[in-house]
DNA sequence: TATTGTTATACTCTATAACTATA
DNA sequence: TATAGTTATAGAGTATAACAATA
């Protein structure tokens, strides 16, 4: 960011979104040096592990899961299919309903990728001294409140 | 994000880094709701403020700024001028450098965001109790953090 | 009629690389 | 040679809108 150049940033300094998203944007870049594939980013690890613990999951349920569109998801298989880290299965009951799951290959990436971000997440954690818990914990309840819907909406009308 | 549906998270639901993830896709969905002008996107927004406050700055001060590259910098003023809330002017001394400053319809609009977004924030500050200067503070560390160790490379570059 | 998977399309955000003009 | 601005291109992430098959 090179802050601190005489620059004014004037109420950017004051908004917990920018601050966020300041924060976002490092943790990103610093996910792709922690994984060991280069390839598989922040959301495609995110949906690797959704299928690895819930195989056989529906494409619009882990888009739900994700917080995505249902396109986004079949891009995302698309993607892990050409690649041959997970596969569509046929589910037998419903015929419009496809399962995926991992192939071993994929189970094995995830295996790798998850030691490696752990170590990643604790470094961070450490970075943060005690207060990484804290800082969890805030990030969860905010994603919670701006989740659920119409809450931040209803607050800022009413003020 | 719909969680809770029976679903496994599996490690994801200890990583500092999806908690940043779902909270800052959370607060970006909203910020086109408390925004008075939905073209007008976080990024936008951010780099109206720098240029609100740094009349004459550089495209690629801005963009440094920023931290993203020249070109994404290019990109947004030539979107604001192309919808006049912004002019490039020539700099006399140095004939390669060019200021950027908001027309008078860009001051309207960055003032006219500015309370939509600070009532936002402050809504949200709000909904976190007292903790929404905690989570602030607590992000600034992390992006400072991770920013410097980022631009280690860069740096023994520059230098 | 509603749902699942799918395709087409488009926009935002970001990056790399190469070019032009100037220094 | 180095820097400011620029253009071309690409890829990630996301969305909307439509469609077919199935329920």
């Amino acid at each position: 960011m090179r802050r601190g150049e005489a620059l004014d940033y004037g109420v950017l300094d004051t908004l917990l979104g920018y601050s966020l998203r300041r924060a976002q944007n490092g943790l990103y870049l610093h996910f792709s040096k922690a994984a060991s594939d280069p390839e598989i980013t922040p959301q495609r690890y995110a949906a690797l592990v959704l299928i690895d613990r819930n195989p056989g999951i529906g494409q619009t349920v882990l888009s739900e899961a994700m917080g995505i569109n249902r396109s986004g998801a079949m891009r995302l298989v698309d993607w892990f299919e050409a690649r041959e880290l997970a596969v569509r299965i046929s589910q037998s009951q419903d015929a419009r309903r496809w399962g995926v799951k991992l192939t071993p290959q994929g189970k094995k990436t995830v295996a790798t990728m998850t030691e490696a971000v752990r170590e990643h997440d604790a470094a961070l954690t450490a970075l943060l001294g005690g207060d990484g818990e804290t800082l969890k914990r805030l990030l969860d309840q905010l994603a919670d409140l701006t989740n659920r819907a119409s809450s931040i909406a209803k607050v800022s009308d009413e003020t």
